[in-house]
RNA sequence: GCGCGCGUAGCUCAGUUGGAUAGAGCGUUGGCCUCCGGAGCCAAAGGUCGCAGGUUCGACUCCUGCCGCGCGCACCA
């Protein structure tokens, strides 16, 4: 369903194509072009313009600008951009009148012009001033304070019928069983959950999915290995032995290529049911998600479902049938492909001895899934390096005629190095997930201590676990997702500048001041109150910018969604941190710009902003899946 | 070789989908508190946005070609 005339490049990403129109899991393969993006419309829904992506105005304010604009330029308000200004003292909201003059065979300056010169003030509106092509507008100050105090405090600040009735389906962290969860495990684990959430928070139905590497030769490996060397796992069995177990196989099939075999034999018993190679690998399974499961809880994940490729045994014959009925599959030297075209080479379905292949059972995950939850989205967060199954694999399924393979999307994101390597199980280059949260952890107890001496120490322990974990996971989300990073200690715990502590520092800080005044009411109480407040009292500018940025968080995190992007609400918290610190810090030489100040009114309206900050702090990290400490 | 991705301050990164004088953090230098929490705030210095063309009113952003780095290219997942 196209929408308005409203086009866009698609980037990496986004890529909601007609059925067929690129069947291709990546919308720009090859160098990136102009084409225009189509909206999907899911079955049950609506045209609404609320469902639409896109740049658009999620406030009344950026709303009544766009329509002073749109009615004085005769054009649609949805086809105009709202945007701020690039300083604060040229306006609130801008909005350029380039494609609008050019409609009118008017210069963009004296359409601006004209615009500013019939403004009338409004509900929203103040004052708009044209400053060459632009109209600059000022908002209704008082206002505008209470609306996003309001919207804030009763968490609808967010435009939450974006997703409504909308299902989208998150692969992520995925990680294979029988190896330890290490570092280069947390970006597909991070990004993906704080994915969930953004989603989630927008109104769509998620379905977060933890698709386990649980099938295929490698657990032939293991079972052959430990029939071979028992010794190698003594009791209790951990998944560091069944790691090493897998590292020492591997390194031994090199010298001796008879255990290559066996691991295949292994595998395919396995495969057949065999009762012994179902009791090893079932064990192996239970020990390996045990460990996992520990990590998850830290960071506060649970999956809506976890389903190891193994679950996709049964349906591989169907898988094979299609395929072959579809005149798509043929046999290439021995193995089972389907070729495609554009492509060097094949997808894989079945080795030569006849196993099924990663493919294989991605290409059942897929139809499962669609067949389950008739998803508008399907996700696969995992690294770039598989960019070519992911092309690969949605093409197989484009061929087979399946329109909703252009649904699915791979999210990729760049490498985790280590010392200038790349990491990895195989390279045996890795640092555990659980010795970075324990680090990380243990570096801000102390700190945490010291300031919150009055605290429980598991109270302490708790905000320590919430602050380190959290400076972690903030370091791994604050980077564009396809940019390689490189693992550092001082990076990922970093506690100053751009961190997630300063993040967290500033919510504690909004809670302190609140507990400080005595602020008992709920969120939700305190809204009610807000109709009743003079927020004329907030004359300050620094006031103003705090709220100015709270209007900018529905875009923002709608922005996050369109292009599964979390980074983007990183650097939307730290402007907002910014921006209240500044306005605490005006309180420093001046008691009464301080929030607890003695004029009775002014200390309410204040108070009211604080925890609006404070409740789009708390909501925008947990949108990241961090932790919002009262008190660290 | 082919394909994909990246290249912005000394370092690590943003840059509102083609708009106004390219912004943060770290580091460096210098300031701010008898302070509602200094994990803070302000200021200075620091840039040929890899290079060269092109598209147009306008390019860090789109196109072409180079250069550099990384990753991926059939029986692993």
């Amino acid at each position: 369903m196209w929408y308005h005339g409203q086009f866009a490049t698609v980037n990496s990403t986004a890529q909601n194509q007609a059925p067929f129109a690129c069947v291709y899991g990546r919308g720009d393969f090859g160098r990136p072009r102009r084409v225009f993006r189509v909206v999907p419309q899911p079955a049950g829904h609506t045209a609404d313009e609320s469902a639409l992506w896109g740049p658009m105005p999620y406030t009344p304010i950026a709303s009544a600008a766009a329509s002073t604009v749109a009615s004085a330029a005769a054009v649609a308000a949805q086809d105009l951009k709202v945007e701020a200004p690039p300083k604060a003292e040229l306006g609130d909201f801008a909005i350029g009148c380039f494609a609008a003059a050019k409609a009118q065979r008017k210069s963009p300056a004296v359409l601006a012009a004209e615009i500013a010169a019939s403004f009338a003030p409004s509900q929203w509106l103040a004052s708009a001033t044209a400053t060459g092509p632009f109209v600059n507008f000022r908002a209704a100050r008082p206002a505008a304070f209470r609306w996003v105090v309001t919207a804030a405090l009763t968490d609808q600040l967010l435009p939450r019928a974006l997703g409504a009735g909308q299902t989208i389906c998150i692969d992520y962290s995925s990680p294979n069983i029988s190896k330890s969860l290490a570092y280069h495990h947390i970006r597909s684990t991070v990004i993906g959950h704080s994915l969930v959430q953004i989603f989630r928070a927008l109104g769509y139905r998620t379905v977060g999915i933890n698709h386990l590497g649980d099938w295929g030769t490698t657990h032939g490996m293991l079972i052959a290995g430990a029939k071979l060397w028992p010794e190698a796992l003594p009791e209790p069995v951990d998944v560091a032995a069944l790691g090493a177990l897998y590292q020492r196989y591997r390194k031994e099939m090199e010298t001796d290529p008879k255990l290559e075999d066996l691991a295949r034999q292994w595998f395919g018993r396995l495969e057949r049911g065999d009762a012994e190679a179902r009791a090893m690998w079932q064990r192996f399974r239970d020990i390996s998600w045990a460990e996992f499961e520990t990590v998850y809880q830290q960071l506060g994940i649970t999956f809506d479902e976890v389903r190891g490729e193994s679950a996709y045994e049964a349906a591989m014959p169907g898988v094979l049938e299609e395929m072959a009925q579809k005149g798509l599959s043929k046999e290439s030297e021995g193995a089972l492909v389907i070729e495609l075209p554009g492509e060097k080479a094949p997808l894989l379905l079945k080795t030569k001895d006849g196993t099924t292949l990663y493919a294989t059972r991605d290409l059942a995950a897929a139809q499962y899934r669609w067949t389950t939850y008739h998803f508008t989205r399907s996700l696969y967060v995992v690294d770039r390096g598989q960019a070519l199954h992911f092309r690969q694999l949605f093409a197989a399924l484009g061929l087979a005629g399946h329109e909703w393979a252009s649904r699915c999307e791979h999210v990729p994101f760049g490498l985790v190095r280590l010392g200038g390597k790349k990491t990895g199980t195989r390279a045996g280059n890795v640092v555990l997930l659980k010795e970075v949260f324990a680090d990380a952890t243990d570096d801000v107890t102390p700190r945490i201590a010291e300031n919150q001496a009055q605290l429980p120490p598991e109270q302490v322990a708790e905000t320590a676990r919430m602050v380190g974990i959290g400076a972690v996971v903030f370091a791994n989300l604050v980077t564009q997702r396809e940019k390689d990073v490189d693992f550092t200690w001082e990076k990922v715990v970093s506690l100053d500048g751009d961190s997630g502590p300063y993040l967290q520092y500033s919510h504690a800080r909004c809670a302190s001041i609140l507990r400080k005044a005595g602020w008992t009411s709920s969120n939700v109480e305190a809204a009610a109150e807000a109709e009743q407040l003079d927020f004329s009292r907030l004359a300050h500018d620094a006031e103003w910018a705090v709220a100015r940025r709270l209007l900018d968080f529905p875009e923002i995190v709608a922005r996050a969604a369109q292009s599964c992007e979390p980074h983007g609400i990183c650097h939307y918290l730290l402007d907002l941190a910014g921006d209240f610190s500044r306005w605490y810090t005006a309180g420093n030489g001046d008691a009464t710009l301080r929030v607890l100040c003695d004029d009775e009114d002014t200390r309410r309206v204040r108070l009211m902003l604080t925890a609006a900050v404070r409740a789009t702090m708390a909501r925008g990290l947990g949108l990241l899946g961090m932790g919002a400490p009262d008190a660290m």
